[in-house]
DNA sequence: CTGTTAGCGCTTTCAA
DNA sequence: TTGAAAGCGCTAACAG
């Protein structure tokens, strides 16, 4: 009394279940006669397949499903690249489950172990733990894993990450051509790789332009915009504050952004963000970011995933996927002379 | 070769494969000895079920899977959605596919016939078509499906829409209050039911208002940013250009902004916007908008799809989920006398 | 408490 | 070209 199976679909045709299989599977193997009167008891009792049960005895076991694990897909970076691999899922009539970590590495392992249990083809994880040797025992041998914005541990599969070390260079290196002496890095939890990377990235520039590291001007662990407005605040209290900010997460850069509006140093501080928000630009002044590419992030891993699914082999691969400088003015101000002073009005 | 079965696990045990069902499925009626060994021989073979394999023949035929029909997985109102939606799936252990319908009436029957197949336990669908009595041959008498955001037609199910009308009168009473008579309206494709209930609610507060209806200040049809904006431009080509604008979605509202910015308008002409979006309270001025509730609204249908799934029974219900104005800036500017001067500068 | 048998909806294998 | 039988991994129904 449920749905119509493909027996039923058999007896109203008058065929042999093996026959509507066929015809169901687009074999060709069929007389057109019997095709045709399969294809009307198919219509007339609008018999849909159940593919959970065919992906049980079907040869090459694929259940045509994927799972993505990322941060929050609420996020606009994890949705844009959700919605990157639907697209690249789509063309391949696969279809994406979907689940959000919160930076909780319990959450990773639970949810790999959950869409193990469905069977899903291969998993893209934007990993929230820093030690994936637990997929050795989660996932199958023959099940694919593609990491993506952040690198693995402890297991092998490709990995589609963004310049976060050359892109944090640039970005300093921009702030120090336009004559910044003094620049904090505000940046997010210190165990999250890609905050680590824009760290590394913002010391090589220190570096390469023989500017000391201050470690005042360092604030990390920042990871939403609330942490960003204060501790934005509290490096301003101090007698000597840095002439521009690089941020490196943008609930960071968009906190800092508030906290120098508040300031009325939003004119007199030059910023830029890594990663790209929407209406950065307008912003006054608007804001010069480090833009990744969430997109053809997701699009990358997607293909990876499926190129491992249909049988590649050979060793991890690294997809690099470069940032892009936008320069939009708040990190082309100039250094202030008078920070001290504007300050104090 | 390859995952263990429950047959594997059951012969390393020593013990029957019933027990095994059991014991993975924490029945209580298992000897703790016996209970111990299949566990230890789950945890030896990295046993994992197959819970496809377990809902053909389970009796309550449950997939503990959903499906979610919406817009675009990656814009901020459908991605705040799913992800409210994945929260209360969470709770009860139940998994989430998605599709992107991308206005595409097509894609809606597609994607409601493949999640069909996926046997999914009940559907959340944000209509792009306008007419879902489809459904009635696509999914099963006992599939429950919720709409959100828009209303269906020709199918019963729950629904779960934004007071589009009155929200939509709150905010052109609001320009009036603040002494605007020429208030243009800048809306999305008129055939999206949420942009025609907004429309009839800018016609009921001018009504209200005794003003009267000019069809020159009525732009439709306008989807993304680049159109509102050429739109606006135009807009403010005329003669006597409206003193304000309600415009109906977010994108139609950055838009409207861009171009506002490019006239130098901004601050002479009142703005506001249905739905909100991330900074807009950092703009100058910042936008006053009628915010709507998205994760209100995910967490709303998945309530309600699952209290069907559960076996609730009566009349298809109606959810409305306030809307409320946010008064930021843009939405309090009086009506400018020298609009006229102010554009030819 | 434990096991045996049947069968979910489908594809595979093999025979006609 | 068609169909009968077996079986995918699991649970239900029923025995002991």
């Amino acid at each position: 009394m449920g749905r119509p199976t493909m027996n039923d679909v058999a007896r109203h045709a008058g065929v042999s279940l093996k026959t509507v299989s066929r015809v169901v599977n687009g074999e060709t193997s069929v007389s057109a006669d019997l095709a045709a009167r399969v294809q009307a008891a198919v219509d007339m009792l609008h018999y849909r397949p159940n593919i959970g049960a065919s992906m049980l005895r079907r040869a090459d076991r694929r259940t045509r499903t994927i799972a993505v694990l990322l941060e929050d897909v609420g996020n606009p970076f994890s949705s844009s690249l959700h919605r990157a691999v639907e697209d690249e899922a789509r063309t391949r009539g696969v279809q994406v489950l979907t689940g959000s970590l919160d930076e909780d590495p319990q959450r990773e392992r639970e949810l790999a172990r959950v869409f193990t249990m469905r069977r899903a083809d291969g998993l893209i994880i934007a990993p929230a733990s820093t030690d994936q040797a637990y997929l050795a025992t989660e996932v199958q041998q023959d099940t694919p894993v593609v990491f993506v914005d952040r690198p693995a541990n402890g297991f092998p599969g490709d990995c589609v990450i963004a310049t976060n070390v050359t892109g944090a260079t640039e970005a300093v290196r921009h702030l120090v051509a336009h004559g910044h002496r003094r620049i904090a890095h505000l940046g997010d939890y210190a165990r999250i790789p890609t905050a680590r990377s824009r760290h590394q990235g913002y010391l090589a520039a220190l570096a390469e332009a023989g500017l000391a590291v201050e470690p005042d001007l360092i604030v990390q662990d920042l990871h939403d915009e609330a942490a960003a407005e204060s501790a934005t605040m509290t490096l301003y209290a101090r007698p000597d504050p840095p002439t521009a900010l690089f941020t490196s997460q943008n609930l960071v850069t968009v906190g800092a952004v508030r906290a120098l509006r508040r300031l009325r140093l939003h004119r007199a501080v030059a910023v830029v963000g890594f990663d790209d928000f929407p209406l950065a630009d307008l912003l006054e002044p608007a804001v010069t970011v480090v833009a990744q590419d969430p997109a053809l992030m997701g699009r990358t891993a997607a293909r990876a995933l499926f190129e491992r699914i249909d049988g590649a082999t050979g060793a991890p691969r690294e997809f690099w996927i470069p940032t892009s400088l936008i320069r939009r003015g708040s990190g082309e101000l100039p250094p202030s002379r008078s920070l001290r002073d504007a300050i104090a009005l």
